[in-house]
DNA sequence: CATGATTGTTCAATTAAATGAAAAGTAATT
DNA sequence: AATTACTTTTCATTTAATTGAACAATCATG
């Protein structure tokens, strides 16, 4: 089954003449005339009638061609469908990230990209599980830490780096903190991904490895810094989730010199031959949104 | 463009994977593959996301897939539609035959086509006019005479013998009519188009021309017919038309030994690559029907 | 965990299609 | 009536597509 001889047949027909037909479609008129003669013979009619330099539509050439352009409308708006598509960014966007993440700044990312593409709908998956992109049809996922998937296109946003907070009323009645080690007489306010055991901090010098109590553990950044915020604890958070709270000196530093880690963050999305425009699109404003969210990696 | 990237392409989509498809169109592997690959690059974009043995459609893919499988939808039904027609003769035949070749005779034929395919509409076109069958889109013809148009193919009919007529009514009352000499006192009754100066006649030994009065020239053979059953005079008519009124003896051979001109009668139809069903069957009857009308010819 | 089966991709050899040129036929123009 | 222009068809040469085989990767089975 040869769909290019019917092409060619509908273009006869629509055209009036095989030499009207080959020049519309830049093709030789031994191409044209071979074509319409193989559908014929594969078909086991005649669908043309051509003698004294003009063409007769058969019965069943009418019959064919009336179904066949029919068809071919069809195939050629499949195409314009996607030549439309591509031109501008549009369209359901899957963004997996993890969920603690941060509300802001992935309120303010959905923002930007929506302000400078208003075509573009977003469908954010936060979740703290693994998401196989593919599988589940997503585009792009924001994934902290170190990447699993080699398959997958990765492109550097950057670094959260975590840092102690406490709120000013809960250090005023607390004891000294002037060193990691006084830690283990605080109250600390364990985020559960990050371990039960211990916090590791390092200033220039060192590393300390400070063992944890286990008393308050929390598997939401958010509750935590809420918790913090309210003077519960002592809170090992992401610095750029707690800048408008340290503006309004809801939270302080604590022992500013010593950090805990720094999570590589990375924009990764499944290698393919073309990149689709409403991808491009997202990654561009991503990169250029979260890349001042984040510390620069070094 | 090549509509068969697209054919393969819904394939697989349909099939659910590469080797799916290869085998329901007998194709190998890496021409499915090939061909989808070279549609992903015509097209520029991304249709199918294939990693881990299994196939993802893209959102490009699944808006080009919706309409593509529609239109080849569409061109499949062309050729059934096609294969359906061709099984059994069906539609419309478009017959052309001289005016006067009799009404019965016709109408017999119109008949027994009819009665053998019921699925054919004949339309006659009775004319004394040359038809060109092409270009009026004219299926077949029947012809009487020496044939004109060489690119068409005759099939015969065997010949049509003209004979002299007329009532015994008429004969009981007029002169002796006992050769064609005699006819100069007689009442001739003139078809038109056999000419207006002579009757040639002949018998096994020779040829007379006898020369007319032209004084009653009529173009239509059942209105002299109908004037020589009325006694108006001597006819020059075809045998076949006039067998009935012999049978009832208002007609009767008159120098049954002379006989008039014998014209060939032929089926004619336009050389075509593959023969419509119902011309094959309204040549197969027609020639059955017909045969049996005329005078073979030797 | 090793093996076999299945997937999709790539490439050199084979096969098929496309093409330019020429031919035959017809219509339009001079 | 002769010439020119245009049509469609055919064929040898050129070009492109198809295919079998091999490869790499993954899944299912023992």
């Amino acid at each position: 089954m040869d769909f290019n001889e019917a092409a060619v047949f509908v273009k006869v027909v629509q055209a009036g003449s095989f030499s009207a037909a080959a020049r519309q479609l830049g093709l030789p008129t031994s191409t044209i005339s071979t074509r319409v003669a193989r559908l014929e013979k594969r078909l086991g009619v005649t669908l043309l009638q051509r003698t004294t330099r003009r063409l007769h539509l058969t019965e069943a050439g009418t019959l064919y061609y009336e179904q066949a352009s029919i068809g071919l409308g069809y195939l050629m708006e499949a195409e314009a469908a996607l030549d439309a598509a591509r031109l501008q960014p549009q369209g359901m966007l899957k963004v997996t990230a993890p969920a603690d993440l941060g509300d802001a700044l992935l309120a303010g990312l959905v923002k930007r990209v929506q302000t400078e593409y208003p075509d573009l709908v977003l469908e954010m998956l936060l979740t703290d599980r693994y998401v196989d992109l593919i599988a589940e049809g997503v585009d792009v996922a924001i994934r902290t830490g170190e990447l699993r998937d080699s398959s997958l296109i990765a492109k550097s946003l950057g670094s959260i780096q975590w840092a102690l907070f406490a709120s000013p009323l809960y250090l005023q009645q607390a004891p000294a903190l002037e060193a990691p080690p006084h830690l283990h007489a605080h109250t600390c306010l364990q985020f559960t991904p990050m371990g039960r055991e211990q916090w590791l901090l390092s200033n220039e010098q060192s590393e300390i490895s400070v063992p944890m109590s286990g008393r308050t553990l929390v598997n939401s950044i958010g509750v935590i810094k809420a918790m913090a915020e309210n003077g519960q604890g002592v809170a090992l958070l992401p610095t750029f989730i707690c800048q408008p709270a340290q503006r309004s000196q809801q939270l302080v530093r604590v022992l500013p010199a010593w950090l805990g880690r720094a999570d590589a963050v990375h924009l990764v999305y499944p290698q393919q031959r073309f990149m689709p425009p409403k991808l491009r699109a997202f990654i561009e404003v991503a990169v250029a949104e979260l890349k001042t969210q984040f510390k620069e990696t070094l």
